[in-house]
DNA sequence: TATGAATGAGTGTTCATTCAT
DNA sequence: AATGAATGAACACTCATTCAT
C-alpha cells in the first residue's frame, strides 16, 4: 500500500509540474489571454481536467506561474551574494546577473508583461512576492550603503529607483527587440548586439553609481 | 450645396476617426487579443459593420492603430528641433520630451507591448514605419556628433543604444509600475514620484552622454 | 432637354443590362445563396443601391437572370427549324443544338441546378416560362408523330420522356464533370472528350427512336 | 465494468454518427454554403462544438459526409454481383439499380450537385473515393465484355461512357424535377411518373447496349 | 487519479438591405 | 438616376469550464 500511495504522490507531483511548466511556456508564448488551456493539457501531455483538478482555474494557474517565476529569480538574486565582494565587483555582478537572468529566462519578461497588462491582478493575490521583493531592495540598498561609506560609490542614490533602471535597460531592450528591428533595422539577438548591449549598460550604470577614481 | 458634401464627407472621415481612437483605447487596455471588436464598435458609436468596411479586419486595423501609434511619436520628436539648441540642453528636452511622451500617451506604450508579444508582425507590414524611424536615429546621431565636437559629450556613443535607453528608463518603469507596485509597495504615479524618476533618469542619461565640466 | 432624358434613358438600360450580366455570372458561379451582391455590383460596374431599385431584392434578380436564360435557350430552340428538315436530321440537330447549348452557355446549368436545389421557387413565379416551355414540347412532339408517320421514327414515343434524355446525357456530363474526374480520373472537357461524347449521346437518341433501316 | 465502458464508447460514436446523419440532411437540403452548422448540431441534438470536436470544421464535415455517401453507392454496386447474371439481366438490374439508389437516396444527388458547384474541392481532397470508383468501372466493363463475347451486346461500348449515361438519366429526371414541373407541367414524382421513367430509361440502355435477336 | 465527452457564452466576420443625400 | 454610409441579424468557429464515468 505504502509504496502505490508514495507512487501515486510522485505522479501527482509530477503531472502538476508537468503542467506548471507547460504553462509558463504558453503563457509567455501567447500572454494570459491568448494562452488556451488546452494548449497547456496537450503539451503536459495531461488530462484537462488535471488542470482544474490542481489549480482551480486560468487565472490562478497564471497565479501559480508568475508566483514560481518570481521566486526564482528573487532566490537566484539571493544566492549573489554581494555582501562578499568590494562594491563596484558587486554592483557589475547585479547588472550581468541580471541581464543574464533575462536572456536565460525570457519568459519571465513575457509573463511580467502581460501580468502588467492585466494591472497585477494576479501577483497581488499573491501572499509571498511582496515579502522576497523587500529583501532584494535591502541587499541593493546596503550595496549602496556600503560603497558610499566606502567612498566608491555617489551617496544619496535611491535602491528603488536603481533597481528600476538596472532592469529596464536590459529587459526593454530583449522584450521590445521585435518592433525595434522593424525601426532601427537592427538585430537585437546576435551574440555581437547582446554583448555590445552588455557594455552599453554596465557603463550606465557604472556612471550612474561610482564616483571617478 | 458645398456644406453638404462637406457634411457627407466629415461623416465618413469622422466615423472613421471615432473607430481609429476607440480601436486605440480598447487594443492599448487588453492588448491585440484581449481587445473585443464589439466593444470597439460600441465605443466608437458606429456599426460593427463600418470596421470591416474601412479598416478590413481585426489585424488590419491594429496595425493602422500603430502605424497612427509610431507617426504620431516621431512627428513629434521631429519637432523638437534639438539642432537649435546647445547640445546638453537638446539632450536634456530630449529625455523630459519621451517621459513626457509617455505619460501623456499611455496608450503607446502597451501597444508597442502588445505588438512585440506577437513579434511585431503587423509593424513588420508596415511601410512607412522605417523610414520615420530613421530619420530619429539620424536626429540623435547628429546631436551626439555636435555634442562630442564641442567637447560637451564623450565621443563615440551609439545613437540606437542610447535611445534605447532613453526609451528604457521611461517606459519600463510606466508599464511595469503594477507589478512594481506588488514587488516594492510603492506607487508610482504620484506627482512626486514622477518628478522623482524624471530627475532620475535625467541624471543616468547625463552621466552617461556628457563629459564632466 | 430630350437628349439628355435619352442619353438617361439608354444608361439606365445599359446599367440594368450590365447588372444582369453580372448576376448571371455571380449566380453562375456560386450559386443563388454563394452570391453576393456586392460582388454583382462590382462586376456590373454599378452602385449597390441600383440593383434594389432596378429589380427589388436578390430573389426578384435572381428570378430575372433565371427567366432571361429560360428564353435565351427557349428562343434558340425555336430558331432551329425543325420541320423544315427530314425527321432523322432534324433529330440529330436538335441533339447537337442542346449538347452545343450547353457547351456555350454554362451558366445555364448551373443556375437551372441552383433552381432545384431551391425546388423551383423563383421559376414557379414566373409567368412566361410555361408557356414557352410548351411551345418547345410540341415541336418535338410534331418531330416525332412525323417521324413515325413517315416510317423513321418509332411510334409512340414520348416527347417529353425523350427532352429530359436529350437533356440529361448531355447535362449531366457537364455538371458532374468535376466530380467525374475525380471518381473516373478523365478530364471530361478535352475537345477530344468532348467530340466523343457526342457521338455516344447521339448514337444513343438515334438507336432509341429511329427504326433500323 | 464492461458495459460502462461500451456505453461510453457508444455515446461518442452514437454522436459522431447523429452529426453524420444530420450534416447529410442538411447539405443535401440546402447544398454546402446554405447549411447551417447550428441546425446540423440541433438536428443531432448535439453541442455545436462537438461538431468541430469530431471533425474539425464545415469543409471537412461536408467531405465526411460526401466519402460516406460515395462509399455507401460503391459499396451497394459491388454487392449487385453482376458476374453471376446473363449479361442482359445484368445491365437491366444495373439500371434498375442506379435508378432505386438515386430514388431511395435522394440525398446524394444533392450532395453531389453541391460538390461540382464547389468544383469537387471536397472528393478532391478525399482518399479512397478513385480507388472504390474505379473498380466499378471494371465491373461494368467486365459486363460488356462478357456480353460482347456472347454475342448479345455490341461490340466497342465505352464502360465511362455507358455509366454516364445511366445515371444521367435517372439522375438529371429526379434533379431536374422542379424546374421541370414548372416547365413540362408535369408531376414527376407519382408513382405512374416513375415507373414511366424506368421503362423509358430501361428502353434506352437496352437498345444502346444490346445487340437486335 | 484520471479521462474524454459535453456545453453555453462569446469571437471575428459576413450578408442583404435601407438611409440620407 | 445615382451614391456611399450605415445597419442588424446571422454566420462559422472558439473558449474556459463541467459532467459522467
Amino acid at each position: 500500500m505504502a509504496p502505490r500511495e508514495v507512487t501515486k504522490q510522485r505522479d501527482a507531483e509530477a503531472t502538476k509540474g508537468r503542467i506548471l511548466a507547460a504553462a509558463k511556456t504558453e503563457f509567455a508564448r501567447n500572454g494570459f489571454g491568448g494562452a488556451r488551456v488546452d494548449e497547456i493539457a496537450d503539451r503536459a501531455k495531461a488530462n484537462k481536467r488535471m488542470i482544474y483538478h490542481y489549480f482551480g482555474n486560468k487565472d490562478d494557474l497564471f497565479q501559480a506561474v508568475l508566483e514560481a517565476a518570481y521566486v526564482d529569480i528573487r532566490t537566484a538574486e539571493q544566492k549573489l551574494e554581494l555582501d562578499h565582494l568590494p562594491p563596484r565587483e558587486a554592483l557589475e555582478k547585479l547588472v550581468s546577473f541580471t541581464w543574464d537572468y533575462y536572456l536565460r529566462n525570457p519568459e519571465f519578461i513575457t509573463l511580467v508583461n502581460s501580468e502588467n497588462l492585466h494591472k497585477a491582478r494576479h501577483l497581488k493575490k499573491s501572499k509571498v512576492i511582496e515579502a522576497i521583493s523587500q529583501k532584494f531592495v535591502t541587499m541593493v540598498g546596503d550595496l549602496l550603503k556600503r560603497g558610499a561609506a566606502d567612498g566608491v560609490f555617489r551617496p544619496g542614490i535611491d535602491a528603488v529607483q536603481l533597481n528600476i533602471t538596472i532592469a529596464a535597460i536590459g529587459y526593454y531592450y530583449l522584450t521590445n527587440r521585435f518592433t525595434g528591428k522593424v525601426t532601427f533595422g537592427m538585430d537585437y539577438m546576435t551574440p555581437e548586439a547582446l554583448e555590445a548591449r552588455l557594455r552599453f549598460n554596465m557603463d550606465t550604470i557604472v556612471r550612474l553609481v561610482c564616483l571617478p577614481d
